[in-house]
DNA sequence: CTGAAAGCGCTTACAG
DNA sequence: CTGAAAGCGCTTACAG
């Protein structure tokens, strides 16, 4: 009734348990007959192979681990796509784990994962690096999807946000759009820091305007949405508004459009990512695009020359330049 | 530079593995010293435990697999958040596997599973059954996602599809409409052939329309723009369309903007899920609301019930009715 | 080609 | 309280 073992095929089938796992494992070194006769015991018994035992026996487990901040949203999903087609095509599976907005759950998630795991993907926009270092099991090869940290990880990945964000207000400046307000992303996030930076530079030198508007924000949809109200609040002060990331963008055009501000022809909106949603909005959003899925595809592939190639030289940080993506929310001319 | 084991820390600290694996899983037959001195030595080493080893030892790992048909995208990616808020809240971690459309990768990702899980979530709306049976490995506790299939799985979750679909008919007749088609899911998806059957049945008893429009379709939102296409080329024949699943409801409208047939004023168009998009669309779209993340949630709990309870009564299937939700796309009556 | 044995990294009765 | 030993389910040199 137990779940059988390759102890109960070899006693089934009459041959001993290295036979019957050589047979089980296509090795040559078994005659036909008996591999006929494993084969059809395991069958019989509905025998499927203990991953676990067999990884701790092999040293190697054919899965990659990936932590990521949420495994579910839209900008999530898609790095899950990217890390999911490439893991397919070499045929590892994925073991994924949320690290819950918490450093504490981080360091669990990522110990979580040794011995389960050949290598380890990790994005961690907002967690110490000190405290990472930490906990990250030495010997795993790591890739980290958020940037290079010195002597973190065996490879990196990062978005460009400084540049990118300088270009959004490039766009809007060029629009015509001269009061432009800026929606941040958390406090430690490592990529709205970024934007945040590139965005008030850009202001200071496109615009001599050192001192621009900047509401909190979270990258929730909701706060967004808050700062959609405050700026619908006093209209005037500002012509656009570019937001750290395109969920907050969609929040903020819904505030304004509730508040009857409309949206390019009064405020123009503009996100960061491009999200599928992004282009399903109405008006369709003016955004960076990040190729989401890409990163997480490079970030794989990576990875799979660590593995494949474990002395290999250092991989040098890969970057990613994100691409304007003009839509209507920044069509309108100002008044 | 090897990753260090328990027996480095146990030299380290000189004392026997047995009181060093006492010491770290704070035991409470262990001095004080020890322990200390244990503790001290794994930090110095930085040892992480390997989970592989020290599951199969205690023949239990703390991680629930989920196999779903992909693992991002709108509905999949919320059915993972429901998933993940249920299972965090236990402290379980969660491997998730694709199946990636065929047969034999479905088998392989749960026969994978074995050993590394305690227990499985499975959807596979689109498998033969007697197949999947026979990859399930005995003994591993399973919850099925999409329905009841005798003799499969110790619990299972289903959707109302043949009720929901005939009530989305139902409000479609009530706005007036009479000419409705259907764009049907995957041929052999059993919740597409549920809502068919539905939307079928009711068509022939509301309207007497026994022969009703059904276009082809595989729940992709380029089957839904085809679908579009070809209703927009004629367009009288069809007042109404219910696509059974939003993405390819979402592809219809979008085909019938582009070809200048404005919905809902000529043509009405709703869905099935409410996935996140369906409210960002404009029109907004009209669905059946499936309340995604809670079919996640209660399938890990029912999971987890049967965990905690191996030799309870065997669950009774859960069914879960959908919500009509009437939004902007079915809006205006029929000319 | 086949089998007995060692070992992967842990935990836990069993003695002391 | 502590340690030596067995065992979790596998695979793979090592002999034969």
């Amino acid at each position: 009734m137990a779940t059988p073992t390759i102890r109960d095929v070899a006693r089934e089938a009459a041959v001993s348990v290295a036979s019957a796992s050589r047979a089980l494992n296509g090795h040559s070194n078994v005659t036909d007959k008996t591999r006929k006769r494993v084969i059809e015991a395991a069958a019989r018994l509905s025998y499927v192979p203990h991953s676990g035992a067999r990884s701790l026996t092999m040293r190697h487990t054919g899965t990659i681990g990936v932590v990521l901040p949420d495994l579910f949203g839209e900008f999530f999903s898609e790095i899950i796509r990217g890390i999911d087609r490439a893991a397919h095509q070499r045929g590892l599976q994925l073991l994924l784990a949320n690290m819950h907005g918490s450093p504490e759950e981080t360091a669990s998630a990522i110990r979580a994962m040794r011995g389960r795991v050949d290598g380890l993907l990790v994005m961690s926009p907002n967690v110490d690096c000190d405290f990472l270092a930490a906990n990250l099991p030495g010997g795993l090869p790591t890739v980290m999807l958020n940037g290079h940290i010195d002597g973190i990880g065996h490879g990196s990945l990062s978005i460009d946000n400084y540049a990118a964000a300088q270009a959004m207000v490039g766009h809007l400046v060029d629009r015509g759009y001269r009061r432009i307000a800026h929606i941040a992303g958390p406090i430690g996030n490592s990529d709205a820091e970024e934007r945040l930076r590139g965005f008030r530079h850009a202001m200071t030198e496109l615009l001599g305007d050192a001192n621009p508007l900047v509401f909190p924000g979270d990258f929730s949809e909701d706060a967004g949405r808050e700062a959609g109200r405050s700026i619908a609040a006093d209209p005037q002060a500002v012509d656009a508004v570019f937001a750290a990331n395109d969920v907050m963008a969609v929040g903020c055009m819904s505030a304004l459009e509730e508040a009857g501000v409309a949206v390019p022809a009064r405020i123009a909106v503009s996100g960061f990512d491009d999200i599928p949603i992004a282009r399903y909005v109405t008006p369709s959003l003016t955004t960076m695009r990040v190729r989401i899925a890409e990163l997480g595809t490079q970030a794989f592939e990576t990875l799979a020359e660590i593995l494949a190639n474990p002395h290999g030289a250092a991989r040098p940080p890969l970057t990613l330049m994100p691409e304007l993506v003009v839509r209507q929310s920044t069509m309108a001319a100002p008044a």
